[in-house]
DNA sequence: ATGGCGCTTAATAAGCGA
């Protein structure tokens, strides 16, 4: 079962690149973030054409998540309970007897900032809300673009980014919180080239000169992790014309 | 170096992302 997420920032603007990439890479789901859609607009009969469906919870302008699949997805839903958020960040469905979780974290800002705060208090509803999702669903798997760099490995510039949002310590102490439940990062149980990101900034040729940050992560349940025999980083759609910021991170797992 | 680029809504600029 080949897992992937992928930010696709505007899937109105990506969606000859998701289709593309679904073509070429099949796989059973993909998760995507920032489609920035309302659910009136989201293109279903196109991937419904490509060969799969879909579940999306979406707004215009900001946000919006989608899970896209092979198979037939059940038990759909949007948000994180006991935690009201007009902002679509959230959806989750099983497939194949996997519970999906796509995530698109606030991004924060600044550290210090409202925003930042919501980030942690959005954090903080999230993982007590897979705990419980967790014994209900042992098979779980966490995929989406997480807006947190866990090491200074994942940074192309530790000292540069030393205390800036997405690397600060409050952020990775969430993302260790997260491991506490038993998920794992699936990118780290193999080795992985040095340098290895997922977003890179559109300004100063940042992509070219590989000034990116890892922050888009696919997390398994610990009954999944035996079963995970690779996780990689697709670079290929970031070198395409008027490419997403983000590239897609790709998990398989054998159930 | 607080800019840079790209997307969106809106409207001939401004907010936001990361």
């Amino acid at each position: 079962m080949k897992l992937a997420t992928w930010n696709v920032n505007s899937l109105k603007v990506r969606l000859p690149h998701a289709l593309d990439w679904l073509e070429a890479n099949q796989p059973d789901v993909l998760c995507l973030q920032e489609t920035k859609q309302e659910d009136s607009k989201f293109p279903l009969s196109e991937l419904q054409q490509a060969g799969y469906q879909a579940v999306f919870s979406g707004q215009r302008t900001y946000n919006g998540v989608a899970i896209i699949s092979k198979a037939v997805l059940e038990d759909v839903m949007c948000g994180i309970p006991d935690f009201p958020d007009e902002q679509r960040r959230v959806i989750a469905a099983t497939l194949n007897g996997v519970r999906v979780v796509c995530i698109y974290a606030p991004n924060g800002q600044s550290v210090g900032s409202e925003k930042y705060q919501y980030k942690l208090s959005w954090y903080l509803a999230l993982r007590k809300w897979l705990k419980n999702e967790l014994v209900c669903y042992p098979r779980l798997a966490l995929l989406g673009d997480f807006n947190i760099a866990p090491e200074d490995r994942d940074v192309h510039d530790p000292k540069a980014w030393e205390g800036n949002v997405l690397v600060s310590e409050p952020e990775r102490a969430e993302f260790r919180e997260l491991e506490q439940l038993g998920l794992r990062d699936s990118f780290r149980l193999f080795e992985q080239p040095e340098k290895s990101y997922s977003w890179w900034d559109y300004r100063m040729m940042a992509f070219r000169r590989n000034m990116g940050l890892r922050i888009d992560h696919i997390l398994l349940s610990e009954v999944l992790i035996p079963v995970c025999t690779d996780c990689t980083i697709d670079r290929a759609p970031r070198k395409l014309e008027r490419p997403s910021d983000h590239t897609p991170v790709v998990a398989n797992i054998v159930i």
